[in-house]
DNA sequence: CCGCTTGTTTCAAATAGCGGAACCTGGTTT
DNA sequence: AAACCAGGTTCCGCTATTTGAAACAAGCGG
């Protein structure tokens, strides 16, 4: 079934589980509430907190006792962002694109079907927006969620599409796989993606994926900006610079790949 | 007694150890690499790589086996920075800053008596320097470091100290407690602190704490420069406007210690 | 074909985790 | 004061989980 929250393996999954759930919360949590859930049994939970907690991926408030995320957490993800993932590489490029076209640029990847955010720059100007390294958002309607969709192998993108909830978020949203695919035809071809007001109204943006040697994308970039600002074909004017970087960035991943002089 | 790797409680304990020793390689690592540390007989490790796996914590690469860390870690820590953290609300404020003054901003916490560094703004022309969000670094040599641990109370003071290796990064590298103890001395008088290249050669630093109603320090700002682009008191002239951003910052945690019209 | 390295599975024994229930502790009601 | 209660901590016998030596696969070079 792949239950969003797979049947926990062992122990360890349980304390996982735990700290999904202090997560979760997004803000610090008090033993009884999480003991509310009924997920776990009084003494389980509490143990579970103890070893999270002295391991250091929880931390405990002295003053009133609730538990918030440690900063372990922080560190080991900065290994995981630095060394698993294409941001680090990308970085220079996704500066540059910014400066050169002041606008907000995204750097993002796929996991389990949904954008994982890895970096971004913000325009001089900063749209609030949601948007963040680290941050998850769908993949159905977003710039980079398309075009990283569209260049799938035939099984990811149904295990793909399988993950997504085609909620309406606003007129514009693609709201049926059929819809999508064909979406995603078109992406295919132009080899850049846009999203139209489809996650949030009044933001647009453009996006393009970078790809591995072999064509899976490895993540993609965007351009956003608001419709008071810019008008699509605005955008689109901005493919070219996009494309740039998308294929340096590729270009720095597989430096093998293009004979050196 | 609260050993650096504190002796593992439980399975989960284990499966962290795990984890961080796949965090410490800092590149895919194979599972005959993990064995040979000889730290795990190898069904054990073999199982516990298994379920962090299965659990999203490591990915193992399909082509040549071996495990990374997983993009979980990365969601997870986006949800400990912005919900554990004095980052989201500063925020704004280091951005305000390393506009007005051109040069690279740090936003730091202390975390078991290192540095652990939360944001970041770079100047226009970034330097190439140690640093980002997630890396941790020494206190007892780094600008934000030194700032935070002169407001420590006594008792954490202390134990802090412990966890410092007063290792020789420079001529400059302060490589005692006793010297340590003065500097941060003066560094409470001064409410700002400097580093004279005592991390690294070429890179000085002003700082300042940002500290709770308590007095305790929360973390710390420094603005970073490099020896070619300014003297120490280049900097220190910046410190009004370090110390108008930490106080705003204070501020802005604290909306009710300040009465509003 | 054989030896060698690397990774996977088995299985009985041992242990670590389980969780109901009892027990604190500090605050509020009767 | 005594009784009550809510939130948190500890006990302890039972059992499911973990353990790890050893056997098993699978690839590879000679």
């Amino acid at each position: 079934m792949n239950a969003p929250t797979g049947h926990s393996d062992g122990t360890v999954g349980k304390a996982l589980d735990v700290l999904e759930a202090v997560a979760a919360a997004g803000r610090p949590v008090r033993f009884s509430e999480l003991l509310a859930t009924e997920r776990w049994p009084k003494a389980t939970l509490y143990r579970l907190l103890q070893t999270l907690t002295n391991q250091g991926m929880l931390v405990q408030d002295a003053r009133e006792g609730t538990y918030r995320l440690g900063l372990r957490l922080v560190q080991l993800a900065h290994r995981a962002w630095s060394s698993a993932t294409i941001a680090p590489v990308a970085g220079p490029f996704v500066d540059r694109l910014a400066a050169t076209l002041g606008r907000t640029v995204h750097l993002a990847c796929l996991d389990h079907g949904q954008v994982l955010y890895l970096d971004k720059r913000s325009a001089r100007t900063p749209l609030p927006m949601y948007s963040d390294a680290g941050k998850v958002g769908p993949a159905y309607c977003t710039g980079v969620g398309k075009a990283m969709l569209a260049f799938l192998p035939e099984a990811a993108l149904r295990s793909a599409l399988r993950a997504q909830a085609f909620d309406t978020h606003t007129p514009a949203t693609i709201t049926s796989a059929e819809a999508l695919l064909d979406e995603l035809a078109q992406i295919r071809d132009a080899g850049l993606a846009f999203d139209r007001e489809e996650h949030e109204p009044g933001i647009i943006c453009i996006a393009a994926p970078i790809r591995a040697a072999t064509g899976e994308p490895l993540g993609a970039l965007s351009v956003t900006s608001s419709t008071l600002r810019d008008r699509l074909e605005d955008l689109a004017a901005l493919g070219p610079d996009l494309m740039t970087a998308t294929t340096d960035i590729s270009a720095a991943l597989h430096p093998w790949a293009h004979p050196d002089p």
